[in-house]
DNA sequence: ACAAGTCGCTTGCATTATGCAAGTGATTTG
DNA sequence: CAAATCACTTGCATAATGCAAGCGACTTGT
């Protein structure tokens, strides 16, 4: 379900980046493939990992949002930093500084940005 | 280094069932490539997660075991398995049950167990 | 209001990864 | 010492991924 390569890396974008758009997900790894990222966004749509809505400022745009099954990834995806922190394929050093301080704190301030991005769908 | 669809079924089984020889990955996913299996324990054996020894009392078999950074995906897989049994693709139960109870001693468990399995590498 | 973008895709085609079946050589077993 | 087991390799088919170009719906700038 999450066994390839790019589902985990667009998941890691909208919950520590806070990417909604296409062209964000586009832009923030190095280079995936403009079809790939379609098909991925439509596989995470069909499994409920994500949720695809229009944007009301610009008819283009679709805003896709993590599902609670989604954001429920925000352990795996924590742990998966800091094992990568600890075994040399640094990333952000500040975000790892703060993930292995106090993991629970890290935790409950992901989820706290997710309700709040969220809160009109659920109203 | 692991988006690909085997290597964390290959570490799961390795820290889960206790798997160790070529035979036993075969057997323990439902099936995966022989050529395919080959080649993902030469990378995980090149990324130094796992290492590989030949069997004494069986010249024709290696032993596979994880290495320290191999082992310490403990956590990652954890957190992978108790987010699929919260989300409906379920495995082990009991497994579930345990990790679910007390995640700390479930994982203190699995450190043990390997320490166990490896110690002669490191005497 | 209209031409020139921008955005989110789709399409066609090349390249790479995976899957399958059938070996092969080094052991081990009966 | 022949037959089986084990850990792979090899060759080839199929599927997944990557790349570049294009397309329609919308927005922006004038």
């Amino acid at each position: 379900m999450l066994g390839d390569r790019w589902s985990l890396l667009i998941i890691r974008d909208m919950m520590l980046r806070g990417s909604k758009t296409y062209k964000e997900f586009l832009h923030s790894h190095e280079r995936i493939a403009t079809n790939i990222l379609a098909e991925r966004l439509q596989r995470l749509l069909a499994y409920g990992i994500i949720s695809a809505e229009p944007d009301p400022e610009d008819g283009r745009k679709q805003i896709y949002l993590l599902t609670q099954k989604g954001i429920d990834l925000a352990p795996v995806l924590t742990e998966m930093v800091l094992w990568a922190s600890a075994h040399e394929e640094t990333g952000n050093q500040a975000l790892v500084q703060l993930m292995r301080t106090d993991r629970a704190k890290f935790l409950i301030g992901i989820r706290q940005r997710w309700a709040e991005a969220t809160k009109h769908t659920k109203a």
